[in-house]
DNA sequence: AGTATCACGTGATACT
DNA sequence: AGTATCACGTGATACT
């Protein structure tokens, strides 16, 4: 038995030793772990390495909160995502129906949803167009009903002249009803 | 020294100690790993030890494989995400910039992209609604114009029958200039 | 050397 | 028991 034990031992002895806090501390024998660096000998001063393995202790704690940081950042983002999709009765709800409850799920209705609104501002694009052309064709219609009136009222003008009849401007029919 | 050993092998030997498969074994001692059953005395069978720990291996492989394929889909869905994106010199670019580079930018930049399209979606459902009035001005001006065009028609027909001028008005004129 | 990102395997957890 | 998801710590890697 021993043997197999030192070759059990071997891994952790041949590593750093002390890299191994935190989590493995959680759920494991930790005490044990407290214990290695004095069974290696071959070792440094035994003060040091304690301190030596405090800071590499820090150093490891350090990196798992900024990769913590890191996922929980991403996280939030897919939350965002998911608070920007359609709601059930909102517009594009279709192109988003279940997929909202795992991240995969979340990202691939995002996936469609911006696919969906590219096509639709894509297409506003057009409407825009249309309603500037419309606009402009108001504006050309405006002045030819301007020029329209005019020659009406100047028309109606001349006809009162001849007739002597005090018309109503606007229904130029009722004039010249019994004209002839 | 033995005493620490023990501690140190403790963790491995309370556990089910054939848990640790492919991982462990690629960057450990595998060779000692595959020993260990044979010195925990109080174990099962000698031989149905190896099958499970052969199927418990299997299980974990199959588990980390799904995670690993798991994992394979969000970056997917997340390259997918960076691919919609709008590149330079397209339209949106401005809200997207540099985040493009890591995960969590193109997540960024997703949040921005989507609020933008949502906003100007919604803007073009106002230009929707305009072209439609625009669209409806229109046929009313149309008409307008029509009705004016008419009364010209008959008014100038009036006139010409009175004065006998042959108008100077835009059409209707010349198709009875010598009627009467 | 310092800093940030990713892929991995794995424990925890929940739903079936 | 089976299946899927998440959060975690960590090795690898790259850029500074």
């Amino acid at each position: 038995p021993a043997v197999s034990l030192a070759l059990l031992a071997q891994p952790d002895v041949a590593l750093p030793s002390c890299l191994y806090g935190t989590s493995a501390d959680l759920h494991t024998a930790s005490t044990s772990y407290a214990h290695v660096p004095e069974v290696t000998s071959e070792a440094s001063a035994s003060s040091s390495t304690a301190t030596v393995c405090m800071k590499n202790k820090r150093r490891k704690e350090n990196r798992n909160m900024f990769e913590r940081k890191r996922r929980t950042n991403i996280n939030e983002r897919i939350k965002e995502l998911a608070s920007l999709l359609p709601r059930r009765n909102e517009p594009y709800f279709e192109v988003v129906r279940d997929l909202r409850h795992s991240t995969g799920q979340i990202l691939k209705a995002s996936v469609n949803y911006i696919r969906r609104l590219k096509v639709d501002v894509e297409h506003s694009k057009k409407i825009e167009a249309q309603r500037l052309s419309l606009e402009q064709e108001n504006q050309r219609l405006l002045a030819r009903i301007k020029v329209l009136e005019a020659k009406l009222q100047l028309l109606s003008v001349t006809t009162q002249d001849v007739t002597s009849h005090p018309g109503p401007a606007t229904t130029p029919e009722s004039k010249h009803d019994r004209r002839c």
